[in-house]
DNA sequence: GGGTTGACTTAACAGTGTTAACTAAGGTGT
DNA sequence: ACACCTTAGTTAACACTGTTAAGTCAACCC
C-alpha cells in the first residue's frame, strides 16, 4: 500500500480512536512507522491531510443518506427518515462528524472555498426532497434552496449540542430527539397549511 | 487595576480582536507587560481563564436577551423576539459567542461540568416564555424544558452556520435568517393546532 | 559508472501550555 | 533592628505542536 493511504488510513484510525485533538501529525507519523517529515512528501501540510480526511467523511455521510433514502415513501416520511437519519449518522460517527464541521474555513485560509462548500452536498439530498414537494405542490417554500439549509442548520444544530455533550443531564437524548425532529419538520409542513 | 483583571480585559480584547486561534498565554501576557507564568498566579490554567471569560460573555448575552424581552408582547411574538435578539448577538459579537460555544467540555477534563450546564441559563428565558405558554394554553408541549432545549439547539444551529461561513454564497444572509426563524417558531406553535 | 530522481531522515525554528526554582519587595513578630 | 514569611513577579526549562532546509541512501537511466 502506497504511504499516502497509510497515511491516510492511520489518520482515520486515530481521529476515531483518540479524538480530533489528538491527531498530531508525529502521532500519525509515529503510527506509520515514518517520520512527521514524511508526510508532507504526500500532504501540503496538516490542513490539506484533514481535508482529505473531511472528504472521506463527507462521502461516507453522503452515502448513508442516499442508502436511508426511499422514494417510494411520501414527502413527509422522506423529510423524517432523512433527518432521523442524519442524527443517526453523527452519533454513529461523531468524530467524522465532527471533522466535517468542526474544522474551521477561517482556519485553513490556504484552501479555496469550494472545498468547504462542497460539504453541502450533503445537503443537496435535502434540497431535492424539498424540491420534489413543491413541485408536487406539497409544501409552499419561496426558495427550495434556502429552505434546505435552513432545515440543514437546524439539524446540525441538534447533533451539535449532543456532541458536545451540552445536553441537560436531566434531558434524555431520545426524547431531545424525538421532540427536535419533530420540530423541524412541522416547521417546515406547516407551509403548506397556514393557520 | 488589579493584574488579574488586566488579564482579563486584554484577553477579551485580543479575543476579540485576533480571535480564539491567537488566544495564547504568551500574547497575553505580552500585551499585559507581564510574563505568561504570571497568569499562573491568577489562575489555574488556560481553560481557566477561557472559562472566566466564557462566563463574561454568558453574562453579556444574558443580559442582552432579558432586555429585550418585552413581557407585554403575546406569545408568538415573544419567541420571535428572542430567537431574533440571540442571533443578532450572535452576528454582532461572534467571538464573544464562539468562545461560549466553540470550547468544548470534552477538552477541559479539568474542569466541572456544572460551569459547562450553567451556559444553559441562556436558554432558561427561552424555557420560561414556553411555560406561560403552555400555562395559557396556547401551545401543547410535553415538557417545556425539553422543548426550550431543542429550540435553543436549532436556533444554534442556524447562527453556528453563519459564524463558520459555511452558508452557500448564493444566498443571501437575511433571507436565510428570515427562513429559519419562521421555520423554528412555526415548528413550535404547530403543536396547538395539528393537522 | 556518473547523474538524476524519489523517498525518506535529521536537525532545527518558532510557537504552544505548563512547571520548578528563583528573586525582590513589603509587612510582621519579637 | 533583625529574622521570618508572604506576595508578586521572574527565568529557564520541559514536552509538545506544525513546518522547513538540508542531508542521506537506494534505485533507475544513459
Amino acid at each position: 500500500m502506497s504511504l499516502r493511504n497509510e497515511i491516510l488510513e492511520v489518520s482515520r484510525d486515530l481521529l476515531v480512536e483518540r479524538g480530533f485533538g489528538k491527531l498530531s501529525m508525529r502521532n500519525i507519523a509515529k503510527r506509520a512507522n515514518v517520520t512527521a517529515t514524511s508526510i508532507y512528501l504526500h500532504f501540503d501540510n496538516k490542513d490539506d491531510l484533514l481535508l482529505a480526511l473531511i472528504e472521506e467523511s463527507i462521502e461516507h455521510l453522503k452515502e448513508t443518506l442516499v442508502q436511508e433514502f426511499d422514494s417510494t415513501k411520501d414527502f413527509i416520511q422522506q423529510l423524517e427518515g432523512l433527518t432521523r437519519c442524519y442524527i443517526r449518522f453523527a452519533l454513529e460517527n461523531p468524530q467524522e462528524y465532527e471533522i466535517i464541521y468542526m474544522v474551521r474555513p477561517e482556519e485553513m485560509p490556504r484552501y479555496p472555498k469550494e472545498k468547504f462548500q462542497q460539504i453541502r452536498s450533503a445537503y443537496e439530498l435535502l434540497a431535492e426532497i424539498i424540491e420534489n414537494g413543491k413541485r408536487e405542490d406539497l409544501i409552499d417554500v419561496e426558495s427550495p434552496m434556502i429552505s434546505a439549509y435552513a432545515l440543514w442548520a437546524q439539524l446540525h444544530g441538534v447533533v451539535s449540542v449532543i456532541l458536545s455533550k451540552r445536553l441537560d443531564t436531566r434531558i434524555p437524548q431520545d426524547e431531545f430527539i424525538d421532540q427536535a425532529i419533530e420540530n423541524i419538520v412541522q416547521g417546515f409542513i406547516i407551509q403548506k397549511t397556514p393557520v
